[in-house]
DNA sequence: GGTGGCCGTGGTAACGTCAACATGCCCCGG
DNA sequence: CCGGGGCATGTTGACGTTACCACGGCCACC
């Protein structure tokens, strides 16, 4: 730790020795360019450029005195100037609904790690409906990202994507982009309706005689999956589904919704839409004396890290964030290269904790 | 919603046409400039630059016309030449260390629409430790943003924020810059101290003989403010402060820690560092049988929304935080701007709930 | 032995913007 | 009536980079 702190520190110091007119002001540090680095290592700038961009029509010896000049001068390219010159910007934008909901954190962080893997900028802009998400892109345009991910539960607010926007776009979570013009946009998701349909199954296996849902929005397309995967697996087992309730993500709709729940007798085994939907769903069942998973079942979806400590700890099912942050960047870049939109459907998988239990 | 996507959309469709020589690809759409603003217009481009940038010395009459011609053009400047000719890109960098607290993605949300409303983007980086702390300020100087907001626990590591970055910056929860240099950065945080106090007076007003502490990362400075803040309240109730467990702030380190406890009978009462190890608290005392608030209290702190569903529901210590992002992005623009760092701290209130309810 | 082609390199211009200076005009004071 | 000063606007060049074309030298092939 040490060592690295002194060695950005003497960088740092022959780049100020290097540019620096000004004495005193660390701000009046003027900045390396390509011209420096050429008339250093007796080159052309273009020589440079060829260089930095890895050309492979550059002697090996020349390549060498402009790498030293570079490293001597600290030389950083300069992303505007380049920017400019040849239209990308190197950033992405992502659009995201919410930061509430855990899931969208965590994607975001795995997106931010994927995009920085491969030397994309992340600029991050939040959008709650579909008018915000028509203004996110404006943003996002202004700023010259070179294309967005977006993370918005609202299919409504997705479907305003299929109007043109001057980006490539990955949605994650998406229905199909529909019309003849074929897919505008790349897509990304989770497998729901399997992970769903088994931890449905999941709990039918369990004996209960039919298995509640608590669903997500209407209006989002990934609680539709879910809710898809659940009616298959009830179907699948012969039983009648029963009415569907919902909540918006959160825990406090997830306890309001479960306050109903409670309260019928015939409830013994839900699955819901999201962990923390669950949790208010616990809550509920805990303050109506109905134990879990003795009276009743529940099983969430996510795998959010805090769900091993719900009360009980909560059978869920995982998503990959991870992976599918990963993909998203993958396809959007993909696409800014010119490659077609495609569709990624990462694997789920349920865990099963004591909230779901064998019933003893 | 739909007039909105109309006006989008024909608004796409003039720039479109007003540039476009190729036909069939929307990729190909040649961007509008301050030249042809200008052409259209009738007046120089250092006119229609003088009215995007709100010039006074512009005639009304002259600015209703740039202004029609940029409307009817749907002119957008190109930040990437303006940040080559100005040196200032518009751009803000976050440097988080994990987005999986929750109250860091609350802080990332707060920011980014605090960021938003100013005109500026947001670039978000994610660095773990020290080293990648560096290597983040690198990135974030590469790609050109004006001054950075750093959100990372390990104290140490923000000290490496005292080595010149060559970025304005602000620190969010950071001790004071040190050394005869005076302040390097902002800081902008939370009243940990205070709010550990109330939370820990607060319990010893229950009669509790004393009150434990599960704290954070030692090298969080926020943690030792409110483990400060703690032991200053029980010196002043003339109690002995227990020895302190310690956290990394996840549930799952609560629960670890909270296996310990709950096996003290001497634990009454304990004051968590962050609501997310209160939850592996509460399932640790579960599981020893001790009820809670009637055999333990708990108090936490952040008042992340889940806290309200937990079982019980969890007193705990309010943070603001689009109270704390709005002044961190403030704090921010002003060093940019010119202005002297400074330090702001934001007030924390206690939220009684029932994990801490009066013992009946 | 001539010629064509490739290889390494350099020169020039342009991306869109804004700062600095220049220009022409009108109004006011002496 | 003339000169100076402000005001609105225009002209020029530069920010740092890369695309395009040009050039000389060398090898290979016929």
């Amino acid at each position: 730790m040490t060592p690295d702190r002194d060695a950005d520190m003497s960088r740092f110091e022959r780049l100020e020795r290097a540019g620096g007119e000004r004495i005193g002001s660390s701000r009046a540090v003027k900045r390396v360019s390509m011209a420096d680095v050429a008339s250093l290592a007796g080159v052309s700038g273009q020589t440079v450029s060829r260089v930095v961009n890895g050309s492979p029509r550059v002697d090996p010896t020349t390549r060498a005195r402009v790498e030293a000049a570079m490293d001597q001068l600290g030389y950083r390219p300069h992303r505007a100037a380049r920017a400019l010159r040849t239209g990308r910007t190197h950033t992405i934008g992502l659009v995201v609904s919410t930061l509430a909901t855990v899931g969208n954190s965590r994607m975001l962080q795995a997106v931010a790690d994927a995009a920085a893997q491969r030397g994309y900028a992340l600029t991050v802009v939040t959008a709650a409906d579909a008018a915000a998400l028509i203004e996110a892109f404006d943003r996002l345009r202004d700023q010259g990202v070179d294309g967005a991910i977006v993370l918005n539960e609202a299919t409504a607010a997705v479907r305003a994507t299929d109007a043109p926007t001057g980006l490539d776009l990955v949605v994650v979570d998406s229905p199909p982009s529909e019309g003849p013009g074929a897919a505008r946009f790349g897509i990304v998701q989770s497998d729901h309706d399997s992970g769903a349909r088994a931890a449905t199954e999941h709990l039918i296996g369990l004996g209960h005689a039919t298995v509640w849902h608590l669903g997500g929005p209407e209006d989002s397309y990934a609680a539709a999956e879910r809710e898809r995967g659940w009616r298959a697996a009830l179907e699948g087992a012969g039983l009648v589904a029963p009415p569907v309730v919902r909540g918006d993500w959160t825990a406090a709709s997830g306890h309001a919704e479960g306050v109903v729940l409670a309260e019928r007798p015939d409830v013994s085994a839900v699955f819901v839409a999201n962990d923390q939907m669950a949790l208010g769903l616990l809550r509920a069942l805990a303050a109506a004396g109905r134990a879990v998973p003795a009276e009743v079942a529940v099983v969430g979806f996510d795998d959010i890290a805090d769900a091993a400590d719900y009360l009980p700890p909560l059978s869920t099912v995982r998503q990959d964030f991870d992976e599918l942050g990963e993909r998203a960047v993958e396809a959007l870049i993909g696409a800014i290269d010119g490659g077609a939109p495609r569709t990624d459907v990462v694997p789920t998988r349920l865990i099963v904790r004591e909230s779901s239990a064998a019933r003893g």
